[in-house]
DNA sequence: GCCGTTTTCGGCCCGACTGTTTTCAGTCG
């Protein structure tokens, strides 16, 4: 059993802990587990064979024994017997925005009520509101959350990229409001995210009201959830709920921090103002002993007065970032500026919309040095992919380009399709006269496990292949990642000494952040790449970096940082 | 259920909004 699953077993157990009217704390400490276990750098499978689960922090003597019972059998006693307790529609009900587990509970024993079916016809029958502390109000609401829901395909998130989009639009409109001085973008989108589950925004007024106004007043806002004196929340097209939290100028730094979250560094960071003897909220730093609270109106120095270095928001998620900050060791993550090339780009050759000649001229125009031309193979699946004979043309006219260009090395490439069984599309012969052999799976998809991760393996191991491509083949809105031993294939690329990419498409972001810091902590090295189709598409490197540095990455860490000569020298090419 | 160089018991982050509330529980951020 992987991390993900069991990840998901300790989430299931504490939502039906909730309902059952457990201890908060007991629930929260299986949420913490699981929270912990999904950003763990290796399998529990293999911390348990060469260490101790127990000295995870928030993992005691129970939840190990739980751990390793779900390593051995694939699941645990206490959940089955819960499982058996409770209707499997009840965890649905307390997924209702609203409702949580009281609710769900008085429902459930007051009315019968098992599915989000009944409970809708319940709401309709006006049976809600005779229970008490509902009302008419709540019935709406309720119906209201629920046909909401059932609109919504993505789970209730959103790709970064589209939800940045409808962000932007929002600030700029807020921006025109007289009763506002500024506005900001908080929450996961700030710590950029791959999805986000809502847009979070803060906004400076002196006058929070009119402010809160306007934000509701918007003319494209289809519902507003909640609107008080310091926060409101919207629906906005497309199903986007956007919260928007109201601060005076001297307290934004606080605001800011507290917002952009996450909640788990929030929580690590107001421990250990407590452990201070102070108490941090939104608004400030209070001194338990005299009452006094100091506002921050920047995040830096609320970081700074608690003896942090400035954590950058895409750190911020209680993955060993503030201890790492409280002795100052920070990695330098990567930025934009280290990005010395493109290696994963697609021409007219095959399904790309640009000639080579006008990829290149957009690569200078970006200050690269380098810029690989990897067009797909042949096989199936694959757009207008190479054959043997078109590759060997292709190699030729990216020789002939490399000599009326200075300043800037076209090295030839390919994208070449891993088939089912494992092969190539090209054979040996042809790969070993590329500058630059990057591999990927495209078809057949529906593999299992074992056979997906021997097929992925196999091509690894070829000594001509540089680059797995998108190693998990995920794609928001169309499919999850396949089922595939990712631990294994990071081995792998460690073994062989082969590159994992860091897929940019906004689409992708494929490895995402909790895998390329795995890679990195397993010394794998990753190569950022945008997998360009349109030159456009050569700016999407950004989405890339941002998923690069939510895992830590430095500069270092990355292929397409080196110079052309230590490029060249690591792909075992003249230069 | 977890945790602890002052603690092995008694804490566990802290605040806004809603609805039906005459005083606050529940839910969410
Ligand atoms: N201190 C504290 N802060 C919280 C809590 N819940 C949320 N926050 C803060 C940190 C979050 O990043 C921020 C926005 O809340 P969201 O629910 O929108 O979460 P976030 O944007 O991080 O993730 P999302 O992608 O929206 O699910 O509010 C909490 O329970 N305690
Ligand atoms: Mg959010
Ligand atoms: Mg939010
Ligand atoms: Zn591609």
């Amino acid at each position: 059993m992987d991390n993900i699953r069991i990840a998901e077993k300790f989430n299931h157990m504490a939502k039906m802990l909730e309902f059952k009217g457990e201890n908060q704390f007991k629930t929260r400490a299986y949420t913490n587990a699981a929270r912990t276990i999904k950003g763990l750098d290796e399998e529990l499978q293999v911390i348990h064979k060469e260490g101790s689960i127990e000295d995870i922090p928030g993992i005691g003597k129970i939840l190990e024994s739980k751990i390793v019972e779900m390593l051995e059998t694939g699941t645990f006693e206490a959940y089955e017997k819960t499982m058996d307790e409770i209707p499997a529609g009840i965890i649905e009900i307390m997924n209702i925005p609203g409702i949580g587990p009281k609710t769900a509970r008085l429902f459930y024993e007051k009315l019968g009520v098992q599915t989000v079916d009944e409970l809708s016809r319940a709401a309709r029958e006006h049976r809600i509101r005779r229970l008490p502390r509902m009302g008419e109000k709540q019935e709406e609401k309720i119906l209201r959350s629920i046909a909401r829901q059932k609109e919504d395909k993505n789970h209730g998130r959103h790709p970064y990229v589209l939800a940045k989009e409808i962000a932007t639009e929002i600030v700029d409109f807020l921006d025109l409001c007289p009763d506002i001085e500024k506005v900001a973008i908080a929450g996961s989108l700030r710590r950029k995210q791959d999805t986000v589950g809502d847009i979070d925004l803060i906004a400076i007024s002196k006058e929070p009201e009119k402010a809160i106004s306007y934000f509701t007043g918007m003319e494209k806002v289809e519902e507003v959830l909640e609107s008080g004196t310091a926060k409101a929340a919207i629906i906005y097209p497309g199903n986007f709920h956007v919260d928007l939290r109201i601060v005076s100028r001297d307290s934004y730094g606080s605001m800011l921090q507290h917002f952009t979250g996450s909640k788990e560094h929030n929580i690590h960071l107001r421990k250990l103002a407590i452990s201070k003897g102070y108490s941090l909220n939104e608004y400030g730093l209070t001194d338990e002993s005299t009452g006094n609270l100091t506002k921050f109106s920047s995040e830096e120095d609320l970081y700074e007065n608690l003896g942090l270095e400035y954590l950058p928001p895409e750190l911020r998620e209680d993955r060993g970032e503030v201890e790492a900050a409280l002795r100052g060791k920070l990695p330098q993550l990567i930025e934009r500026k280290d990005i010395k090339g493109d290696l994963h780009v697609h021409s007219t050759w095959s399904d790309g919309a640009n000639t080579i000649e006008e990829i290149v001229d957009a690569a200078i125009l970006r200050g690269y040095e380098y810029i690989a031309i990897t067009d797909h193979s042949h096989s199936t699946g694959v757009a207008n992919g190479l054959s043997d004979k078109r590759l060997l043309e292709h190699i030729n006219a990216i020789d002939k380009l490399n000599e009326k260009y200075d300043g800037i090395r076209i090295l030839s490439g390919t994208e070449c399709d891993i088939r089912a069984d494992g092969k190539l599309d090209y054979s040996n012969n042809l790969l070993e006269q590329l500058d630059i052999v990057i591999v990927a799976v495209h078809a057949g998809l529906d593999q299992d496990r074992k056979k997906m991760t021997k097929r992925i393996v196999s091509a690894l191991e070829n000594e001509h292949v540089d680059i797995l491509a998108h190693p998990t083949g995920r794609k928001f809105g169309k499919r999850p990642a396949y089922d595939v031993d990712i631990e294994k294939v990071i081995a792998t690329a460690k073994d062989n000494d082969k590159v994992l990419e860091i897929n940019s498409s906004p689409w992708r972001l494929d490895l995402d952040d909790i895998n390329a810091k795995r890679a990195k902590e397993r010394g794998v090295m990753l190569a950022i790449n945008t997998d360009t189709h349109a030159i456009d598409h050569l700016d999407n490197i950004e989405f890339g970096i941002n998923m690069a540095r939510r895992a830590w990455v430095e500069p270092d860490d990355v292929l397409n940082t080196k110079d052309l000569k230590q490029l060249c020298s690591k792909l075992g090419i003249p230069k």
